[in-house]
DNA sequence: CTATAATCCCACTAATCCCGTAGGAATATA
DNA sequence: TATATTCCTACGGGATTAGTGGGATTATAG
């Protein structure tokens, strides 16, 4: 039941990406530097990223990253299901074992906890936290 | 993300116990072949629930397994931990890394999503799964 | 046109967890 | 004494996790 740390790391990225925006494309390096994160891991993620479309990379010398859309247009769950695959609590929710009522009442459980999870990670977007950011005092902790 | 065979196994042997009891043990052999376990696997996980008190074990002829209190005492949470150790996204939330104001804010995520996972493991009871098998009929489909 | 800076791509690995299988010891009953 | 049951421990194949490493490709700058 935890989210790897590819998916925390795919987090934190594309809030990096958000908050460290400039209009010029950001260097892997510099994210790594800033999130503490190995280079050619973070280069593995993001390049995740890359491929489903949330990222738009510039090759060559200057190159980098940026955000391809607003960052309202994310939701954590569209950037957890980049790395993590689908986010539910049973793979598959097997309907299959619902011929054993038992199952079938376990299933209304996995249900309910798939409904709560999707209700966190779908209703925040990657605005949401920039939002956070900014409202946070230095020496906040949680 | 998801919960292993063996919490989903675990809950559905209690389950089990619980709408099978007769106030005489039950024996592994039946509970695997209501619910389609393997016998020895299901000896392991139910040993877990024997360890962690959840259950009572009669041992020789005519033995096997009882709840040991009423099914109101036990949530979802509570059997689901035993066999998957913490419930929680993240392991450990990561508090450490709280001096990066980002991954502070990513904690705050974290955060809300364990509290939506608790919110429902830890309101449901076995008790209520219960209610629920004895209101499903026989064709019932989630 | 060449050196350099960056992304891109793929292979490898060590450790851990998952999902069981297997065999036999201990204990109680009939 | 035979049988039925839980109890305990070890083993194993496969998948996943969390990276590391090397080099190919592409663009910029001098």
């Amino acid at each position: 039941m935890t989210i790897s740390t590819k998916g925390r790391y795919a987090l934190r990225i594309m809030l990096d990406l958000a908050i460290y925006n400039t209009g010029e494309p950001i260097r892997v390096k510099d994210i790594a530097k800033r999130q503490k994160i190995s280079e050619k891991y973070l280069e593995q993620i993001i390049s995740m990223l890359n491929k489903s479309g949330y990222v738009t990379s510039v090759r060559g010398a200057n190159g980098g990253y940026y955000l391809k859309r607003a960052t309202k247009e994310y939701t954590v769950g569209d950037i957890l299901r980049v790395t993590e695959g689908n986010i539910t609590p049973v793979s598959c929710v097997d309907n299959d074992d619902c011929d054993r009522k038992e199952a079938c009442v376990a299933n209304i459980v996995w249900k309910k906890l798939d409904d709560a999870i999707r209700g966190v990670v779908d209703n925040i977007t990657l605005e949401d936290m920039v939002g956070w950011y900014g409202d946070m005092s230095v020496d906040y902790v949680i």
